[in-house]
RNA sequence: CGCGGGAUGGAGCAGUUGGUAGCUCGUCGGGCUCAUAACCCGAAGGUCGUUGGUUCGAAUCCAGCUCCCGCAACCA
């Protein structure tokens, strides 16, 4: 059987409208999902919205609306942050939907079917502004931190997942699943958690208000929004597309990592259901002054406004190649439109454009095979190094090696100086094709990161090339198209 | 003593198992002229936060200290 590939990122909140965490986890698993696809993976890419929750409630209300359509207002804005960022999801969850109702309840009778769910009271201090109970940890002096009013104590009933009786078999897991989560501080994160605390069970359960997923048998309850959340990733899935379980790749942020390497495992394996493959969490995109983005400190860059203003490609680029895969990055503007101009633009765009046009004046014809020419580009090495890279979760690095081909090729045309063969045809075209074979090379390699550009390059250059005969030079044709600046240059 | 992350040339960052400190941008000098005033080569610039320890040798391991940032908000 082919080798799948199965990638998801967070299903988000609508209860408000996308910001840049948002566009750049999407981005991220784009990138993911169609370098696996371009390997030759049968992949499949899963977004979606979490609709569930008594936030979302208040939210509407807040906006004087009706929940489902204030729902369905911020869903479109969400699809329309994917399509303006080229996300090429292939499936699109909501968890109001049947499907996803059906599965959790599916999922919810086994587990009280094995008695591993089961009904009791949880007290705790209570915010009657929040609704919401607050641990020790959160409120130290017992009052509400957002309300800044005392707590109170309350008693609520409801359901409870015995995930306390799982402790041993996650610690156990993760241990013989070092690749479970990745970067690896995170996993050692988790892991030490898990060893100096005491799982306790989960409550999975809130008063039925008219909104969210109904405990099966009993309409004065609905799930809890992360009891109901997790399992998207797997309702979204029907008879033909189940093949794709287990996942292989859950993209997600550090704040709800504890989530999906603890309670998500522990839910599956409650429910005898195979566990996703791994984890990644992604960094966090700052401000550029380094702080977390908020609206009190109108360091907020809104996505949209971005993709407005830059190419696709660009805003992609430079979220992928200047964020580190595995760490918290600082987002500027100005050092976008700097990397559009030079790296884009000046190295690997002005490449393209300065090989083409000076073929095009030096040989009346536009067609290039490489008959008895001489492979001076070999590509294999940094095929190979992306390959690792993407697989180690580092596309950033995969993306500095790419650039590596595309510096070493401009350095080829500098030292080969084909300007001067004029007046020799076959001299020209053993530089020339050389240089068609490794752009090719390497836009066929940037086409998950640059999608749309990449398309273009490949246009100008005419060419048969993919994947799959990348390494053989001799195979190539190239048919020279007037080639337009794939990257115009943008004022600061 | 809550938990965790970070402190590396002007700016932003790499530095995997300890062995001459790298990259991108910027600056300066040179080359080329095909190209989006783009490309190539070279140079300057860092006692790798601080103190002490282990070692033949530490940015890299250990301990103390200083400073910054997340974990509670619109949240990936």
């Amino acid at each position: 059987m082919k080798n799948k590939f199965y990638c998801t990122t967070a299903i988000d909140y609508p209860n408000g409208r996308p910001h840049i965490g948002h566009a750049y986890e999407k981005i991220v698993t784009d990138a993911y999902y169609r370098w696996y696809k371009l390997l030759g993976y049968n992949s499949r890419f899963l977004t979606g919205t979490d609709e569930n929750g008594q936030k979302l409630i208040e939210s509407a209300k807040a906006a004087g609306k009706d929940t489902l359509e204030f729902v369905n207002e911020n869903v479109e804005i969400f699809k329309e942050l994917c399509t303006k960022a080229n996300i090429s999801y292939d499936d699109f969850i909501r968890t109001t939907e049947k499907r996803h109702e059906d599965t959790c309840s599916d999922i919810w009778k086994s587990l009280e079917a094995k008695n591993l769910i089961y009904h009791g009271s949880y007290a705790g201090d209570y915010c009657i502004s929040c609704e919401t109970f607050y641990t020790e940890l959160q409120a130290p002096d017992g009052i509400c931190p957002e309300h800044h009013r005392p707590l109170e104590r309350k008693e609520e009933e409801g359901f409870f997942f015995k995930l306390s009786e799982y402790q041993d078999w996650i610690i156990t897991y993760l241990e013989e699943n070092p690749e479970f989560i990745t970067p690896k501080a995170k996993y050692n994160e988790i892991l030490s958690r898990l060893k100096g605390d005491d799982l306790r069970d989960l409550a999975i359960s809130r008063p039925n208000q008219g909104w969210g997923v109904r405990v099966p048998g009993n309409d004065n309850f609905v799930m809890y929004t992360w009891f109901d959340a997790l399992i998207n990733y797997y309702s979204a899935l029907d008879e033909k597309t189940k093949e794709n379980w287990p996942a292989d790749l859950h993209v997600i942020g550090k704040d709800i990592l504890w989530f999906h390497s603890v309670i998500w495992p522990c839910i599956l394996k409650a429910a005898e259901i195979s566990l996703p493959k791994q984890v990644y969490v992604h960094g966090m995109v700052l401000a550029e002054d380094g702080k977390k983005m908020s609206k009190s400190l109108g360091n907020v860059v809104d996505p949209f406004d971005m993709l407005e203003k830059y190419p696709t490609d660009s805003f992609r680029y430079y979220m992928l190649r200047n964020i580190s895969a595995n760490a918290d990055g600082k987002f500027s503007e100005d050092e976008l439109v700097t990397k559009h101009n030079s790296e884009l633009g000046n190295d690997y765009g002005n490449l393209l454009m300065r090989i083409i046009k000076l073929a095009r004046k030096v040989l009346p014809e536009t067609t290039f095979k490489a008959n008895g020419l001489t492979q001076d580009i070999k590509i294999d090495e940094y095929l190979n190094e992306a390959k690792v890279f993407m697989d180690k979760r580092e596309h950033n690095k995969a993306l500095d090696k790419i650039w590596e081909l595309v510096n070493f090729l401009n350095q080829y045309i500098n030292d080969k100086e084909p300007w001067k063969y004029k007046k020799e045809p076959e001299q020209f075209s053993q530089i020339a094709f050389n240089c068609f074979y490794g752009i090719g090379a390497a836009t066929i390699l940037l086409s998950p990161f640059l999608p749309e550009v990449s398309q273009k390059a490949f246009t100008y250059l005419g060419t048969n090339m993919d994947i799959n005969n990348i390494l053989d030079f001799d195979k190539h044709t190239f048919e020279l198209k007037s080639p337009e600046a794939l990257f115009p240059k943008i004022e600061l």
